[in-house]
DNA sequence: GTGAAAGCGCTAACAT
DNA sequence: ATGTTAGCGCTTTCAC
């Protein structure tokens, strides 16, 4: 069913149905009821294509993913902020267009996009310092929002991110307040900007208490069960061994979890943890995690703002940028005890 | 720049230039050569909203995703396969169209996507046994292609799935010739086709060799690493214990592994655990799994065959339904051993 | 081998 | 408040 057979059918101009569906206020409010009863009695659907012909919109968001970063995809945090910026487009009437793409052909990528018009906006995953992927799009003129920030002096583009400086430092401040001397960084890869910022955290916080942070009790790598486990292996083997660790993801600290138990050492009373994670929303039921401190954030909450916002932008025709900054909020689990004698 | 602009350029009627860009063979090799230069220097692309309202066609493909099935996104099987089947489409100038939508809403959610022809059409995931979603796909008409089965009497439509019975009696063979007679299974969800052959394979095996299958020791829920520590230690905590683990996803192992290092029994001498991930070639670098025997398949394979059958079968005008059966690889540990005393 | 013209299904001036 | 008409950018007869 389309324009025309409804129109015929009903005897009423295309223009008037269109107008009608698309709650025109001129249309008298008879011929939209009859109008609108119609096309559901029909199942008429408005074909996006001619839509966007003749509007020249869309109304679709782009994702590109660059397939190099495995870490990427295959990663709570980047499904569950899918996720919950899905439902946005849902809810008004957007379709999510995802690209997976090797990372050399990221670029053109986004410039396709952009010439081809099939999307009316993006979202930038995972930002690095002086990402080049912001100015690319500032000059194809395609709207976007960036879900982190690229760190460098330019602020003149809408973000949404967490305060992952922050959540760092007050968990060192928390350890340090408990009486914690040695504590240890197992982090994500520091060329991300969030994993940069985490650090810097981390730092500020030893430093302001003068407390020295040892450059091999801070580690970073791809964010694995695997690493997370080594790196705790690693340190607890040494004569001098950290009596405290922030870990940068879940999936690391599980790795963490076990290097403490094969090590024959009791969370809470030999040694403490602390995990920052932004997707601990995917925890069933709202469990507890049963052993760790967590600086959690919801990358759920993230994603449905960074697609409001780019929608927001999207309509308004002289947007200026918008940022939000998202506080964590520290769970404290009852393991994460005191410095052990 | 536009079909009808580089048409005034080169002096070419759109006809022609179109023909030349889509390799129509009646063009003459001279012209052809100009135009696809020309296109390239003043950087041309078809516009895709104009192309598909004049073929028909949409050069996209969707994959529904109901958001209530939070284990669904949230889940390296699924990434993985997003990832791999996203590539496959980009090699082949298709666009992925994803909709997460509340579950409640996937039906009109296809009968959308049906009515406004804005893909040729869908994968489904996870499907369940007599899964309504097809029967709908059919009676819409719409090509899809399913990643699992639907275990219903029909086999009438293409399918792409591992071979998830045998890969659990194969499992709990492995562990009956060690010796094992106390075998648990810890399974994902039941209702989910997947976890059903799973569990079918796992009593099949037990059966065969005339070993009971306690209720007790046979459970199944979401496939988190708390539901896997949980059961664990439940099971290791009763008077007559298991002496194997088989686990149904890797998350569940680390739970496993986790209870049984509180537990104070030693991987290997005190216990086995086998392990089934599809996912597990999201491992960096293809790291060994150190304390588990896996039975691994691969979902990124299985997205790409998916998406490539789906592809075949829209440009064939006639398709018979296809099939493909993925065999399991069952990788031997060093800690899976022989029976305790 | 190339071109002119119609049409895909819709929206948006411009009437009335 | 409603209708007429001219596109949006492509493909596809049909003609030459």
């Amino acid at each position: 069913m389309n324009l025309k057979e409804l129109s015929a059918l009903l005897g009423i101009s295309q223009t008037t149905i269109s107008r009608a569906l698309n709650d025109f206020p001129e249309v008298s409010e008879a011929t939209r009821k009859r109008v609108k009863a119609a096309a559901i009695t029909h199942n008429y659907r408005a074909n996006p294509r001619a839509k966007g012909l003749a509007t020249g919109r869309s109304m679709a968001i782009g994702h590109v993913i660059p397939i190099s970063t495995k870490h990427e995809i295959v990663n709570p945090i980047f499904a569950d902020f899918i996720a919950a910026a899905g439902e946005v487009y849902s809810r008004n009437a957007h379709d999510m267009l995802m690209s997976v793409v090797a990372d050399v052909d990221e670029e053109r990528t986004y410039r396709d996009l952009a010439a081809k018009t099939s999307v009316d906006g993006v979202i930038v995953h995972g930002p690095k310092p002086n990402d080049s992927r912001i100015k690319l799009l500032k000059s194809l003129g395609l709207p976007f929002v960036v879900h982190g920030r690229a760190s460098d002096g330019d602020t003149d583009y809408s973000w949404v991110d967490v305060n992952n400086r922050r959540s760092f430092e007050r968990a060192a401040n928390f350890l340090l307040d408990l009486g914690h001397q040695r504590i240890a960084l197992i982090n994500g890869l520091e060329f991300m900007d969030f994993a940069k910022r985490r650090k810097d955290g981390f730092l500020d916080a030893l430093n302001n208490r003068g407390v020295i942070a040892r450059p091999e009790w801070m580690v970073s790598d791809e964010m694995t069960e695997d690493f997370g486990y080594r790196s705790a292996i690693f340190m607890l083997g040494q004569p001098v061994a950290p009596t405290a660790f922030i870990v940068s993801s879940m999936i690391m600290a599980i790795g963490v979890r076990r290097a403490i138990g094969e090590a024959g050492l009791k969370m809470g009373s030999d040694i403490s943890v602390i995990i920052h994670d932004d997707a601990l929303s995917y925890l069933p039921n709202g469990a507890e995690i049963p052993m760790f401190t967590a600086t959690k954030s919801s990358v759920h909450h993230a994603g449905q703002l960074c697609a409001q916002m780019l929608l927001d932008i999207i309509a308004d025709k002289d947007p200026i940028p918008r940022h939000i900054l998202l506080e964590t909020e520290l769970t404290v689990g009852e393991s994460t005890g005191p410095v052990p004698k």
